[in-house]
DNA sequence: GTCTATATCCAGATAGAC
DNA sequence: GTCTATCTGGATATAGAC
């Protein structure tokens, strides 16, 4: 009778995997996305650089799943904010952990929403998180009788923009950030005005 | 008695480069700010890599005088628009001013507002006329009664993220462009009303 | 002011032994 | 799966002849 055993080799190659993905994280913190190097990279997880095509087919390959990790991860923390019954509450709620998101890390903003790498395109699968997580700005929006595109578009340009000078003028700080229920109220004021 | 003649080596010398800051334009535009090469850049004004030294002592210099071009251009637009009496329209055309000059060329916007060439940081006479746009937005506030810091930084936040939504998802078009008008009477709304 | 020649260094990626 | 060895090509920049 066969039994099941846990596949030690491909726990240890995911592991590894694992490995090269937080080292590229951390080097790209600390050194900025465009001068991630495979020299270097190797040699913070013990390898050559060589050897690291074991595991990624290549270095955009390498963009991709950090792209990809990031995506998850902002989804993931989207999913897992707190059904509120009162919509403006979930809508400031949804723009701040985004904004939180977007402003911990200058670096993963830079990856996911500006294209700095020559020749980086995310894949489909990796980008797709994203789809999801402006599903859920046009959500929240909704539940507060926001439903036009253009909304959407304001709403976009809004938020994007405090995440946008913050982390170009003052990484780390919070002179945008803290603006973020003052901005929300700007916003709503106007278009749960009647007329729209 | 000595006679005042045109120096007209220096003529030539200035007008050459002229013609490597226009070719190295057309390069980045075409290519992306990060594929500039020296190279190429020679080989689009008929001269070796080598010989652009003469020029300009390294490649960030090139950069730096691109940098500090697109900022007096942009500077340039600004004090030529026309003087309004109407402080509500003299805002809208400062920001309309400063949009249309924002998306019309992305890659210009790249080099001026997103930090991304490895090592490269604008020497302070380049940044300069920057800081004047941005008095001059400070100064198109104050003329319609807003005269608070957070005002301002809303403001930047507001248009900067127009532009940066429209560069980001349509380089190219207007789907948030258009939204100014729109964006500019939330935000005049919103500050003008009492208790601000 | 432009050239040739060169220095120096770096990159991503592949082949094949072990 | 990791290594050595190598390929191939790129880059910025300098030296010195003309």
């Amino acid at each position: 009778m066969s039994v099941i055993l846990r596949d030690r080799r491909a726990e240890r190659y995911a592991a590894t995997r694992r490995e090269i993905l937080d080292a590229a994280w951390d080097l790209v913190r600390s050194q900025g996305l465009a001068s991630l190097a495979m020299r270097d990279l190797g040699s913070r997880v013990g390898m050559r650089a060589q050897s690291l095509y074991a595991y990624f087919p290549s270095k955009h390959a390498i963009f991709d799943a950090m792209f990809a990790e990031a995506n998850r991860e902002l989804l993931s923390r989207i999913e897992q904010l707190p059904v509120r019954s009162d919509p403006v509450a979930g809508l400031k709620e949804n723009v701040r952990c985004y904004v939180q998101f977007c402003i911990e890390d200058p670096v993963r903003y830079q990856l996911l929403y500006q294209r700095t790498i020559p020749g980086f395109v995310p894949s489909p699968e990796s980008y797709a998180p994203a789809v999801q997580v402006l599903d859920s700005a046009r959500a929240a929006l909704a539940a507060c009788g926001l439903t036009r595109p253009r909304m959407l578009d304001v709403w976009t340009a809004v938020t994007g923009g405090l995440v946008a000078q913050q982390n170009a003028n003052e990484p780390g700080g919070d002179r945008w950030a803290r603006l973020i229920d003052e901005v929300v109220d700007m916003f709503l004021q106007h278009y749960q005005a009647k007329g729209h």
